[in-house]
DNA sequence: AGTCCTCACCGG
DNA sequence: AACTCCGGTGAGGACT
């Protein structure tokens, strides 16, 4: 009996599968069965299921209440692994691996169509191209050698079978779907907008705040349009370059607190108000499609919904069923503890070999200041801030922490030079558009620019276009190897939760929510928990790091912080 | 009528 | 204190 078979699509509700050794090659015959889901159902020594892609064959048995173990999602290894080659953007679906392999002509990736509200099935399947059994082992075959002459061979088959699970949990969790209650949503607007005016007009609190700023400015102002509230800023003799909020702050002008309430009122109503409640929300569900490595660092985005961006006022309507609770789990500090296990920097490391606040313990061992001076610090660091408090911190942390600052600082030297990056696992840096100066073509570049004496470590002059090349590869091996270790962590929850009522119903960067039964939640805490020290061994290795969460069992969201 | 862009906010 | 990294979203407006 095999642990890994292939699987494909056939005619119908059909199937056709074979078993496969160690080496991706069938050990036997391909079966023909006309039911894919009685298939895999009827195969649950099954360890690894091998398909084209999981948004194709995951919701159907999902809605048949199959749960698979694990999986191999081709597209979304050849994603992987074209980007560890330096070929992202060329088409990564089976039918287009398949050409470049006979060199055929290889077809374009079909366009990805916008997420429908309430759909339960995932949407990253606008047209599916049917790839017979034999084809896809072809391509199979040929995705286990590039693992092998990639950099590090085994963190890319890590990081391959880690996105084939984020798959498996992103399936499960458009499923389950976010416990949402729309009439406790529909008291917070209420309590925020006032009544709405039949017609489908501004509700009443936004329509009032209108009315402030007109009078403010002695004239009739629309602030949503920053056009017009520039404007009106100009005629009463103030210069504004934007209407942003922290630009607005600064003024002294009756005008600037009606406005800024009205931005955060209206973002709310356009954003997260009655008709966003009307779309995505169902049976007491949110349904976001989650699209893991959605983003190029690696990190998931979701298509529709906003799944990621959900204010925290609205977070009052997310409430556990009746006897269930919402364990909420945030990993501390995760992008510092990253940065200590990816360089290996010993001081570093030792800060980040506690659970304590990682920021407080910078501040005490290395600083003179206070905590948020040592965290902005470091994450000036990260990030490739060009200015403000955190640089003058920069050069205590290359002191204290060489490793560290190095290894992001060689980071966006590759970047300025136009050099690819990895995080830990491989996941590869996107090639910088136009890899030249040829943006924008017949126009010449702008003027090369002073470096500024005090940071830059190149010695040549890199122009403003090729540093901000280097700030994103500079934060890309960072954030993107946090992404690694979230994938792991939430391949290591799920396999952890699987005999449980618990579900996985939320996940947000460094953030999870599990839905739960009462009497499950502490060990789901301690699930998650586990999660977060495992995934940090499997993912860097034995190091001091340590990756705590600070967690929460709560009944609604909005009492998790 | 549809597409693309800018703005400004939300989240990490 | 300043606005650096990664995204999604909707509205309005300019364009085809």
């Amino acid at each position: 009996m095999s642990d890994r078979w292939a699987l494909a699509a056939a005619e119908g509700d059909g199937a056709r599968l074979v078993p496969l050794g160690p080496d991706g090659l069938p050990t036997g015959p391909v079966r023909a069965e006309p039911d894919l889901v009685e298939a895999v159902r009827s195969r649950p020594e099954v360890g690894r299921w091998v398909w084209r892609s999981t948004a194709e064959i995951y919701p159907r048995l999902l809605a048949a209440g199959v749960r698979v173990e694990r999986c191999y999602d081709i597209e979304d290894a050849e994603l992987l692994l074209l980007g560890h080659q330096g070929r992202l953007g060329e088409p990564r679906s089976a039918a287009a691996a398949l050409a470049r392999l006979r060199n055929a002509p290889v077809p374009p990736d079909p366009p990805q169509r916008a997420a429908e509200p309430g759909s339960q099935s995932s949407l990253f399947e606008p047209q599916p191209v049917p790839v017979p059994l034999e084809a896809l082992l072809e391509v199979y075959a040929d995705q286990l050698r590039r693992h092998e002459a990639a950099e590090h061979p085994g963190r890319m088959r890590l990081l391959t079978a880690a996105e084939s699970a984020g798959m498996l949990v992103a399936a499960e969790m458009n499923r389950a779907g976010l416990p949402w209650r729309a009439d406790v949503h529909r008291d917070v607007l209420h309590e925020l907008l006032g009544e709405r005016y039949p017609g489908g007009g501004e509700p009443r609190r936004l329509a009032e705040l209108a009315e402030e700023v007109s009078a403010a400015f002695g004239r009739r102002v629309r602030p949503d349009l920053p056009a017009d509230v520039v404007k009106a800023f100009a005629q009463a003799g103030i210069k504004v370059r934007s209407t942003r909020r922290w630009e607005l702050e600064e003024l002294d002008h009756p005008a600037v607190k009606p406005l800024i309430q009205y931005k955060k009122l209206y973002r709310i109503w356009t954003a997260h108000g009655w008709s966003w409640l009307k779309d995505w929300v169902r049976d007491g569900r949110f349904r976001p499609e989650y699209l893991p490595g959605g983003t190029v660092s690696g990190r998931w985005t979701t298509n529709g919904g906003g799944a990621l961006q959900i204010p925290k006022v609205i977070r009052r309507a997310v409430v556990a069923d009746e006897g269930w609770r919402l364990v909420v789990a945030d990993a501390d500090q995760m992008e510092p503890r990253v940065l200590a296990a990816i360089s290996r920097d010993r001081g570093l490391m030792e800060i980040s070999g506690h659970d304590g606040d990682l920021y407080s313990a910078l501040s005490d061992r290395a600083f003179s200041g206070d905590r948020d001076h040592a965290k902005l610090a470091l994450l000036g660091a990260i990030y490739g801030q060009t200015s403000g408090d955190g640089l003058k911190n920069l050069a205590m942390l290359r002191r204290r922490f060489p490793l560290a600052v190095a290894y992001v600082d060689d980071a966006a030297r590759a970047g300025e030079e136009g050099r690819l990056v990895r995080t830990w696992l491989g996941r590869t840096s996107p090639r910088a558009v136009g890899s030249g100066d040829d943006e924008e073509a017949g126009i010449p570049q702008e003027s090369e620019e002073l470096p500024s004496p005090d940071t830059e470590f190149t010695p040549g002059y890199a122009s403003s276009n090729a540093r901000a090349r280097g700030r994103f590869t500079r934060n890309f091996v960072v954030q993107g190897s946090a992404a690694d270790w979230a994938l792991l962590m939430l391949a290591a929850l799920r396999q952890a939760t699987a005999g449980m009522r618990a579900e996985l119903v939320f996940f947000q960067h460094d953030e999870v929510i599990v839905h739960c039964p009462a009497e499950e939640a502490e060990e789901v805490a301690k699930a998650i928990r586990a999660a977060g020290e495992l995934a940090g061994r499997i993912a860097f290795g034995e190091t001091p790091v340590r990756f705590p969460f600070t967690t929460a069992v709560v009944q609604c969201y909005a009492d998790a912080k």
